[in-house]
DNA sequence: TTACATTAAATGTAACAACAGTTAATCAAA
DNA sequence: TTTGATTAACTGTTGTTACATTTAATGTAA
């Protein structure tokens, strides 16, 4: 379905416009489909991502300023996010020794064992996307999408 | 700069879950964007999507239910939105004469003017985009984000 | 060492969003 | 016409987000 018919507005101004609209109609339509995936298991998107960035370093320990670095939409309440993973003892947080301002972020088994289950819905939803679009028409979208940002750092 | 430099993660688990977290990378790119040219008038992004659709019809009202159908992201505050836009005096607000339960949204002159002001900034942004991204370039992207989507009822 | 600037994290706040529930008008069927 | 279902808008609540400020630790220069 075209992103005309999806938001029922006949003109854009110009290819571009069109493309910015696009772009940003796709990311809440990606990001409701996560939503769907996750909520059931009671983590929020930013949750999940917070998760994902701390199994990378996984046993390593991460700073919170580390992940409001990684994040995707930089905000300033990694602190806040990191609470609610430990409420639900899917991380634990300890002082870092050599500084002792930071506060290094590990991930639980509790968390990667989560993680693991989400990760297979989250396949099973991109599987949908692989009758849709070749391999090689992904790899041409984020090239574009790379292109357009170009010299914007961050 | 690649997505990978961005976000400071070096590995994906495939072209299609690089170009998922590119997208939602480069919308909350374009938002910051946005944002930031609106947030000196005072509106918001969501308010500024509202305005536009309702010059779309100008000089037909719109009712509460048309925009929130239109608008990005589904969301069920439109009254609220629209609460905000009347304070302003951007918009204005009536009974609908064939159905009692609905509410008429016509943009004020005021509102108008705000738009003018606004899509010029606008287009100031866009022309950068001009530079690294050809029009064919954005075309295509666009054709292969609707082929993502496709066959999902929003 | 003291004073000052910088950094990391946490917190207070106001605005905003998601979701459920309410109110009132309309429609449709008995 | 009355009853019940549906629809449109609004509201109440709860949790999030952005932004500014605060607290504490560190680095640096006098």
């Amino acid at each position: 379905m075209s992103i005309e018919t999806d938001i029922k507005q006949t003109a854009f101004r110009n290819p571009y416009h069109r493309l910015l609209v696009n772009i940003m109609f796709t990311s809440n339509w990606i990001g409701d489909g996560q939503m769907q995936i996750l909520k059931p298991h009671g983590v929020t998107l930013q949750q999940y991502n917070v998760l994902r960035i701390l199994r990378g370093q996984y046993p390593n320990p991460v700073k919170v300023s580390d992940i409001t670095e990684r994040m995707l939409d930089k905000m300033s309440n990694a602190s806040r996010l990191v609470d609610k993973l430990l409420l639900k003892q899917l991380a634990e947080r300890t002082e870092c020794p050599s500084d002792r301002r930071a506060v290094d972020v590990v991930i639980t088994q509790k968390g990667l064992d989560l993680l693991k289950m989400l990760d297979d819905c989250q396949s099973g939803w991109e599987d949908g996307l692989k009758e849709r679009l070749s391999e090689e028409e992904a790899v041409t979208i984020s090239l574009l999408l790379d292109k357009l940002r170009k010299g914007c750092d961050l």
